[in-house]
DNA sequence: CGCATCTTCGTGAACGTTCACGCGGAGCCC
DNA sequence: GGGCTCCGCGTGAACGTTCACGAAGATGCG
């Protein structure tokens, strides 16, 4: 098959192989190779055929060097089973694809890393990060030096971007909807990790204080499962929660099957509200009511302000590179 | 802050920058930077305060051509906003990272690319390719040239390595069960794609040939949406199914909603089971009965036999690197 | 003191590619 | 025929880092 095959386990063939066996210089394999003018179409097609069969592929790094890199960014992620990570990943590789950059994604959440971990892998392959680094932001600001971050979720990290959640009015439009359902006996229904997962209760119990609404605060993993647990502990208590407001959607589906088990009718005997929006949501039964946030939309903003910081078009102390997004109240049949 | 900043627009400082004003060579530069011996304490701190203070981060390109490469793998996706995806990606990414690879991730779903486009993206930037090639995995080795190529579910490509799957073993599981169950009138809800997307359904058809079962067919777009709008026709006709089996389980899901919609009992009056075994199949009411893949283990496979094309350790012509595996039936409610 | 040894640091070379430029020959126009 | 342009191709330089080696100074030992 391969003429001159070089043996599997050699060097890789670089251009100066191509160029002696097809008796030219390495200038003019980098226009056959590149599509480049000034060079005749069978020569071209010959060195390309000889190239082929040597099974030359041009080092990304030597390329690289001269060039100017084609841009990459990592994406850190804590658990890629999480629903809720692959949508926002997704429309950020979709953001990152477009501008013709690519995306080197790292999933912390599997194993024993943190954030950090994460970060110090990215750092030395990619040009930029973005991620849900809290609370680790500074810490991967710090490895990358001054390419910028964009951290997620850590409204108070030293980042050069940021991009939070107005967790707020999220739990203005979630209290103020089950307080309409006649809901009197509200339970938030926490994540037990720190981090800024502590802002969703907080904000939550701020607004309640403010409407003078109870609001018990329960702690599960952030998991279906734990979340099913816990909401099934809460079931058999003498005074029943009539309101749940979930961490997020992945619990709120937890809880629903708890409710489901031991009998309670949602959203008659307990209204179920789940956080940011995520399709799988509509697959359940009862469809989840949720406070539903653009991920398309978190994807794209993420990417745009670091097209932003990359280019230097965002001053770096001036303008704040923060952005602040809304949730917004999806209601099905669950609240 | 910092003494003598390069303008934010100017080019990244070097390792000779950082040389030139710590008053050392490149060399000790390498070393501070490193962590190598060979260098005073007192150096090596100020060389990377300095370093710090310049906003010094080493080209990975110089670093990569010098002391050959980081491995990076590429992984092509068509969908990860398909739940199955990012569980297969999530196993795949903490593989690799296992072995200190990275992973550079393309979701070629959106908009209207097909696998080449994702293959021809990764291609310069990866030393391998792991993905959803079908039917395009020929073109995407020939894209990778002599670089490794795992193709899923592409049982006849000629990439140097493959996983597919046993889908005669997993429909005769699945039409067993239904046949237990006592239906009749089983329907195969198929994904209107090409590819190798036939193969489920082919399989299930020759199943139930042998079996003497009928089998109708039904495609629609694999999403629970579109299922759901398929399935919600079948159900009014005069001739009801009493058993579907399912491309996967997202449209199993949508099948669910469908006949929760037209009142029909699941499984009572309906069974139905998915294929592929995502978490997401816990969640639903009823419980999805389905073919369950170990994902993990998919993506497991996947860079071990990566691996081993790698290293040269498997002979490229002769044993085959061909890894098929079993879906395994979990019972649940809904069938 | 003489010599070897260790520590600390610096210099040439190499990695594989593209960029900027230069060179010879063919064709054209006057 | 002289000069011009255009085509096809080759040569030095540069990208930023690490590796291999060597040099200068300090230290130890007989």
């Amino acid at each position: 098959m391969t003429p001159r095959s070089t043996s599997p386990k050699g060097k890789r063939a670089t251009i100066l192989d191509v160029a002696a066996a097809s008796g030219v210089s390495r200038q003019t394999v980098t226009r056959a190779m590149n599509d480049m003018p000034g060079i005749s179409p069978e020569t071209r097609e010959r060195v390309q055929r000889i190239a082929s069969e040597l099974g030359y592929s041009p080092s990304r790094f030597a390329k690289g060097l001269v060039q100017g890199a084609k841009v990459s960014i990592g994406l850190a992620i804590p658990d890629l089973t999480n629903p809720y990570f692959p949508a926002f990943a997704s429309s950020v590789v979709e953001a990152a694809t477009g501008r013709g950059w690519n995306v080197v994604v790292d999933d912390y959440g599997h194993g024993t890393g943190s954030a950090v971990d994460a970060a110090a892998r990215l750092a030395p392959q990619v040009d930029a990060l973005i991620g849900y680094l809290a609370p680790h932001a500074d810490e991967a600001q710090a490895l990358m030096g001054r390419r910028p971050v964009v951290a997620l979720d850590s409204p108070d990290a030293g980042t050069a971007g940021r991009i939070s959640f107005d967790y707020r009015h999220a739990a203005r439009l979630a209290l103020a909807r089950l307080a309409a359902r006649g809901c009197t006996n509200v339970a938030f229904l926490d994540s037990d990790q720190g981090g800024p997962a502590g802002s969703r209760s907080a904000a939550a119990a701020a607004v309640a204080e403010e409407a003078g609404m109870q609001l018990s605060r329960f702690k599960a993993e952030p998991s279906a499962a734990a979340a099913k647990a816990a909401v099934a502990l809460l079931a058999d208590r003498a005074d029943p929660v009539d309101g749940i407001l979930a961490f997020n959607d992945l619990m709120a589906a937890g809880a629903l099957k708890a409710l489901q088990a031991s009998g309670k009718a949602v959203p008659g005997d307990c209204a179920v509200i789940g956080m940011d929006g995520i399709p799988l949501g509509e697959l359940l039964t009862p469809e989840l009511t949720t406070l539903a946030l653009d991920l398309r939309a978190v994807g794209r903003a993420a990417v745009g302000l670091l097209e932003g910081l990359l280019s230097g078009s965002l001053a770096e102390g001036g303008t704040e590179a923060h952005l602040i997004l809304r949730h917004e109240l999806v209601l099905r049949q669950s609240a």
